[in-house]
DNA sequence: CTGCTAGCATA
DNA sequence: GTATGCTAGCAGA
């Protein structure tokens, strides 16, 4: 793109992203990396996101403050801790542009800089300098097309260019190679992001730009348009210049005012036209080249005196640490600071008067003590404080730990509060403390350890030794309570503590860890890391005493917890470009049945409204209710709209629509946006405490709801890729649930029809119909398939009838003859529900326990729907614990053998891996057959594995 | 900006 | 009829 777009381009048929095949997506994740900081559109948000700081003699440092953290982080993200990397920072240069040339009004209503950032701007450009980045201010340039000059030229250098602005203009300049990165929001745009953010590919913002015009640099555009007329103009007519051309038929207000406006496009369009061919020559060392701008080591002394300047007491007291020198503040006067912990509500049981020490560690004196303590210490805790609550992300600002009830420290280390003190230098904490924790004989108990393993992953240190997790600890112990380290100290202590909540605020007034009070962070985190050792003595005991729970917990929940942090830091690689075709293809298909739908109901509406769908179909149209919702209004679900669309056209229009709109508003638009520019790879979370019955869920993003019934959907598997040189291998029990109802229900005809290796739905309908097998019609076998789900589910005639739309008596008349046949099956769901209620709650094969609270408690249709609990939960409970047992089978074959296969996903009775082509027979092989043998059941268990090039086609 | 509802994706 | 998580729309702040 050396040309600003010409106006006559066409739209293209797909977005500019190659076939898979040229150009996959482990590609461009292998370049170099290009940096480009467009330092001027930070210069007010890092002006206003900070709190007015001033130097000792009252000059304004905020914003120098908000530049350094900012390079820092965006150095470590993009970048990592090594040397090396292509980066520069630009910034507008004062005086006329171009542009100004161009139209004189151009941005003519800005008000002008506060004098208070004003005067930050030549420190700014310093301490940039001194961090190491190539800065860059060119007269008559401005930033925008100097970036998007530099950007150009670095991808055809071979570079992946990442520009990090808070400039949305920039999303023109999208392309494989160059992605946008808003460091404020942690928003990436790559193409699929682009279009998902705006409505359109990158090559078309620019006309889209010109439409709505840009009132900040007062650049007008049509007048009346926004961005969703916009979007829908260039959809319809590919291009601004398509749209021009179209001027004439366009109707109603925004078509007079386009026409208005014809004269006016073509300059408008050149103003907010990114130039990419800027001369930077006398700017950039060696140019047309870009070599020169490398990222240098920060120059030390120089940034001493610079932080010495301008009052930086605590940065400056790091970087004076690190230079070997002491740092004299830290050395001369620092002093513990004890902390007293809140006084709690009430005293817990055995823990009557204890006076409770909380230590500030800010010398390498108390470190080194401490340090002395933890290797001494038969158990400690630990505990992180971190920037985020994305584990991939999250960078430490404190640690804490207890070795004993009543005691703990708090080391902090990135508070840059406006009190924050003077804090031992992070890496320098961080190698002293690396020796213990990645000891595996020092023992450690920790709440929710999968997450501190992964913060600290995230500064190079393997953590070992997690002897306990008090989150399992409780997940095991009692699933359907709460787990939070709060509830868990009420429960287990009689204990409250401070809560995040007290300390950081929340919504969008909420501060980051790193700006709360040292003093108070102290208190916060040295109870977690207290509560925490506290609650593990109080708790464990009481699990240990069970058999059952002490097994799943030690055996079961502890290693998988370590395989999941495994597989969440490996990643799955997700190919952007696929979906991106695939969401421009569901958009064009959404805009053709919007039309026909507005052409229907005589009226544009939002077809992803459910209330103007009611509004069109029952009021305006008059079609007849079938349903309600729970609020009373008339329903618009797909068996609604199903039912209607036998008698008139629009509902089927509205449901093709919902479920396009799905497919691409929750995956192939979101997903690209869902991946980590650092590995280039989708981090899901699996949460292992959430479900009640023992499954692990999934989120940020959830990988185990990815589309398979439907054809388009299905699609959404074909970017689940394996990198160059390996292959997808999926892996899935099957009819899992149901062995295990025939396990432990021991029903002879059930058991025998697994054993005999028979289609289980083919054999429950030649006994329901009273057939030979052969003889089994395709519409009787999918009746027997719907009755053995509906069974799993504790499923009643109601239920049965709704679901195959039959009438409740001739559910009732299958469920009688199935239970005639499977007499076993019968007396296990009657048993089931005796024990249940005799007990409080059900368990799975391996003892895991699952309490139904309801299932004596009062009323009628909460103690039925404890009963279909007491049903699912052990046969869905029991295939949870078999999966885990196979992923640890697996994972310790992988390891012992020294494969170099990983494990990337789990979706309940399925496992992915990432096998490299040599390892693909192992994988055939050995995996499923490692996933039978974990239990042996009066039942086989039956594992099938599929290979292929991604994830759909390994099914 | 936050929280709720409706609707829908998976096993 | 079991178990989850996520999105868009929308109402009330």
């Amino acid at each position: 793109m050396t040309e600003p777009a010409a106006p006559d381009q066409a739209l293209p048929e797909t977005p500019a992203a190659a076939s898979p095949a040229d150009r996959p997506a482990t590609d461009a994740a292998a370049l170099p990396v290009l940096l480009l900081v467009d330092g001027s559109s930070y210069l007010y948000r890092a002006y206003h996101a900070m709190p007015d700081l001033r130097s000792p003699d009252g000059f304004p440092t905020g914003a120098i403050h908000g530049f350094i953290a900012m390079m820092k982080r965006l150095r470590e993200q993009v970048i990592g801790a090594g040397p090396g990397g292509h980066a520069a920072c630009v910034f507008d240069a004062s005086g006329p542009t171009f542009r100004d040339a161009w139209y004189p009004e151009y941005k003519a209503q800005r008000a002008p800089m506060p004098d208070d950032l004003r005067t930050q701007i030549a420190p700014i450009h310093e301490v940039v300098r001194l961090l190491g980045w190539p800065v860059l201010e060119v007269p008559g340039i401005e930033a925008d097309d100097a970036i998007g000059t530099l950007a150009r030229v670095g991808a055809a250098a071979g570079h992946r260019v990442i520009v990090s602005t808070g400039d949305k203009d920039l999303a023109q300049l999208v392309n494989e190679r160059v992605t946008l990165i808003n460091t404020m929001t942690n928003e990436t745009l790559d193409i699929p992001g682009v279009q998902a953010k705006f409505g359109v590919p990158p090559e078309r913002i620019v006309d889209y730009l010109s439409l709505i015009g840009d009132t900040v640099d007062n650049v007008p555009g049509v007048e009346k348009v926004g961005p969703k007329t916009a979007v829908k103009w260039l959809a319809e007519h590919g291009s601004l210049a398509g749209v021009m051309a179209a001027a004439g038929s366009i109707k109603g207000v925004a078509g007079e005012n386009l026409r208005k406006a014809l004269d006016w496009l073509p300059q408008g369009q050149r103003l907010v036209t990114v130039v990419t061919d800027c001369d930077l020559a006398g700017h950039v060392p060696g140019w047309p080249a870009i070599e020169s701008l490398a990222l240098a080591p920060v120059d030390k002394p120089a940034m001493l005196d610079f932080l010495q300047r301008y009052g930086f007491g605590r940065l400056k007291n790091e970087l004076a640490a690190e230079l070997g020198a002491p740092a004299p503040a830290a050395a001369a006067g620092a002093v513990a600071v004890p902390v007293e912990g809140t006084a709690a509500p009430a005293t817990p049981p055995g823990d009557a008067g204890l006076a409770r020490h909380y230590e500030t560690v800010l010398t390498r004196e108390q470190l080194a003590a401490w340090i002395a303590r933890l290797k001494a210490a038969e158990i400690s805790a630990l505990d992180t404080e971190t920037d985020s609550l994305d584990p991939m992300r999250a960078r430490i600002v404190g640690i804490s730990f207890a070795v004993q009830p009543g005691e703990a420290a708090y080391v902090p280390l990135a508070h840059d509060g406006p009190d924050a003190p003077e804090q031992l230098p992070l890496d320098e904490v961080l190698a002293e403390l690396r020796p213990w924790l990645e000891d595996a004989a020092a023992a450690k108990v920790g709440q929710n350890i999968k997450y501190d393993t992964h913060v600290l992953a995230n500064h190079g240190i393997t953590v070992r030794g997690w002897r306990h997790d008090t989150l399992l600890e409780s997940y095991v112990f009692e699933a359907h309570l709460a787990h939070s380290l709060e509830k868990l100290a009420e429960r287990h202590l009689g204990r409250r503590g401070l809560s995040y909540e007290d300390l950081c605020g929340k919504g969008a007034a909420q501060i980051p860890f790193s700006q709360v009070d040292v003093v108070r962070a102290t208190t916060y985190s040295g109870e977690d890391s207290e509560m925490t050792l506290q609650v593990h003595q109080q708790l464990y005991p009481q699990l240990a005493a069970e058999p059952g729970m002490k097994r799943v917990y030690e055996e079961i929940e502890l290693p998988v917890s370590a395989i999941l942090a495994r597989i969440e830091r490996h990643g799955v690689l997700v190919d952007a470009g696929v979906l991106a075709r695939q969401s421009q293809q569901l958009a064009q298909r959404m805009m053709d049945l919007e039309r026909e739908a507005y052409d229907i109901a005589g009226q544009p509406f939002n077809m992803g409204s459910p209330k103007q769908i009611g509004e069109i179909l029952f009021t305006k149209l008059g079609l007849p209710v079938k349903k309600k919702t729970a609020t009373g209004a008339p329903s618009t679900d797909e068996e609604v709209l199903q039912e209607l669309a036998a008698d008139y056209p629009l509902p089927a229009r509205i449901l093709e629509h919902r479920s396009l709109a799905k497919l691409k508003g929750t995956y192939t638009d979101k997903l690209p946006q869902m991946v980590n520019p650092a590995t280039g790879r989708v981090h899901t979370n699996y949460a292992q405490a959430v479900a009640v019955t023992g499954r692990l869920s999934s989120n940020d993003p959830n990988l185990q709801n990815i589309p398979i019934r439907t054809a388009d959907g299905r699609r959404v598997r074909e970017a689940f890729i394996a990198p160059p040189g390996h292959v997808i291998v999926s892996a899935d029990y099957s009819q899992i649930e149901l062995r295990i109802m025939a396990h432990m229900s021991g029903d002879p005809g059930l058991t025998r029809a697994f054993a005999e290796g028979m289609d289980v739905h083919r054999a429950t309908a030649a006994e329901v119909f009273n057939l030979a097998p052969d003889a089994v019609t395709s519409e009787q076998r999918r009746y027997a398939k719907t009755i053995n789900f509906g069974l799993i589910y504790g499923m009643g005639a109601f239920g049965l009838a709704q679901s195959l739309g039959i009438e409740q008596k001739a559910a009732k008349d299958y469920i009688d003859r199935y239970f005639a046949r499977f007499a076993g099956v019968k007396r296990y769901m009657d048993d089931i529900r005796a024990s249940a209620a005799d007990k409080g709650y059900v368990e799975t094969l391996f003892g895991r326990r699952i309490t139904l609270l309801d299932i004596r408690g009062g009323n009628g249709p909460r103690r039925a729907g404890a009963e279909r609990q007491a049903i699912n939960a052990p046969m869905q409970g029991t295939a949870a614990d078999l999966i885990k047992l196979a992923m640890i089978a697996v994972q310790r074959a992988l390891d012992e053998q020294g494969k170099r296969t990983v494990m990337v996903m789990q979706v309940h009775d399925e496992l992915v891996f990432e096998v490299p082509e040599d390892e693909i027979d192992w994988a055939r092989s050995e995996v499923p057959r490692l996933m039978a043998g974990v239990a042996a059941l009066s039942v086989p268990l039956l594992a099938e594995v599929g290979v292929g090039p991604n994830w759909e086609q390994a099914h």
